[in-house]
DNA sequence: CCCTCAAAAAGTTTTTC
DNA sequence: GAAAATATTTTTGAGGG
């Protein structure tokens, strides 16, 4: 019990794509291997420094963010290209000259996999008008996930679940971004990293209501078993955001399922009572941080912090050190 | 900075049209 | 679906340590 599980930080831009890529490329220098930095658009020796290549397009975010909130402001919404051709081929053209991105053959075990895919685009095409209709939500749902910073697993399970409301003539009737955006907002919340709908609608085109409404409806039709969001699946974010140490996340959680024990939980919201955990633990660990500070990054006000979290400590009245 | 209290505001849920 | 009514939570603002 006293091991936690493999968390993922997803503030920080994914790098799995990259180490195909550069793990075959070496420095004409010191054969030292190259690295992507996207930051700079330049592709470096991690040895001895030598910039290869300069000036290429950095698909992030511009500039840095820090929190939550800068990535909110900052973030590029338009859909930045990335290499993710996670719709299965739908999109209109793919490159075909069994190269990657970077001019490399594939190997053969890809070229088959592309070849597959060509044969199922041009079926996709012409045939399914809802495939078109498919495409356009992929592309929404790719774009929200990029601005709220959403890794690439949630923004799958997305894809699935608009395509069973595609599937079981959800649509009619609805606006392909309100579902889009429920989808998102769903497989945000299964994948257990949760997006406020705060911050949702701040990336969607749909107001409010019509999403919370097709949110709803798409839950109850699909009958995906989605549990009011677990406050427990804020604090990684927040934690990371505020940068408190490893224990008062813990610690957080902890308080958060003693809370839950005692039935403390329904009805408030999850991301007022994270925010309390992390700061009534940052208390705990001796590592103080302002209410309003942790008010700030979490879109709560103090005094509901304050309310969570006094009703958070009375659960523990012990604190064992 | 933190705290409490009371009142206003905002989002929910249910009912009705 | 929209609107109105209701019960509940969150925010606001004043005032104090």
């Amino acid at each position: 019990m006293s091991e936690s599980p493999p968390r993922v930080r997803t503030n920080e831009r994914t790098t799995e794509e990259t180490s195909e890529t550069t793990e075959t490329e070496v420095c004409p220098e010191c054969g030292g291997s190259l690295v992507n930095d996207t930051e700079h658009g330049e592709t470096v020796c991690s040895e001895c420094g030598l910039v290869v290549e300069e000036d290429e397009i950095d698909p992030g975010p511009e500039w840095r963010a820090f929190d939550s909130r800068e990535r909110d402001e900052k973030s590029r919404v338009g859909a930045p290209t990335t290499k993710m051709m996670h719709d299965k081929g739908l999109s209109t053209n793919i490159g075909w000259q069994d190269k990657d991105g970077y001019g490399n053959a594939l190997s053969s075990r890809q070229r088959e996999k592309m070849q597959r895919l060509r044969t199922w685009n041009e079926r996709f095409r012409t045939r399914d008008s809802k495939e078109r209709n498919l495409k356009q939500a992929l592309g929404e749902i790719d774009r929200m996930a990029s601005a709220l910073g959403l890794p690439e697993n949630v923004r799958e399970t997305a894809s699935v679940i608009y395509r069973r409301a595609l599937e079981d003539d959800l649509l009619p009737g609805r606006s392909i971004e309100g579902v889009a955006t429920a989808s998102l907002y769903a497989a945000a919340r299964q994948a257990g990293n949760p997006r406020s709908l705060d911050e949702l609608e701040r990336v969607s085109r749909v107001d409010r209501m019509e999403l919370t409404r097709t949110y709803r409806y798409i839950i109850r039709e699909l009958e995906l078993e989605v549990r009011p969001a677990d406050p427990e699946h804020y604090v990684p974010r927040f934690a990371s955001d505020l940068g408190v140490s490893e224990e008062a996340e813990r610690r957080a959680r902890d308080l958060l399922d003693q809370a839950r024990e005692a039935g403390l939980i329904s009805g408030k919201s999850p991301v007022g009572l994270a925010a309390a955990a992390i700061y009534a633990a940052s208390l705990l660990t001796n590592q103080k941080l302002t209410q309003s500070e942790v008010g700030d990054v979490a879109d709560v006000s103090e005094v509901t912090i304050r309310n969570r979290y006094h009703e958070l400590l009375e659960t523990q009245p012990e604190t064992p050190a």
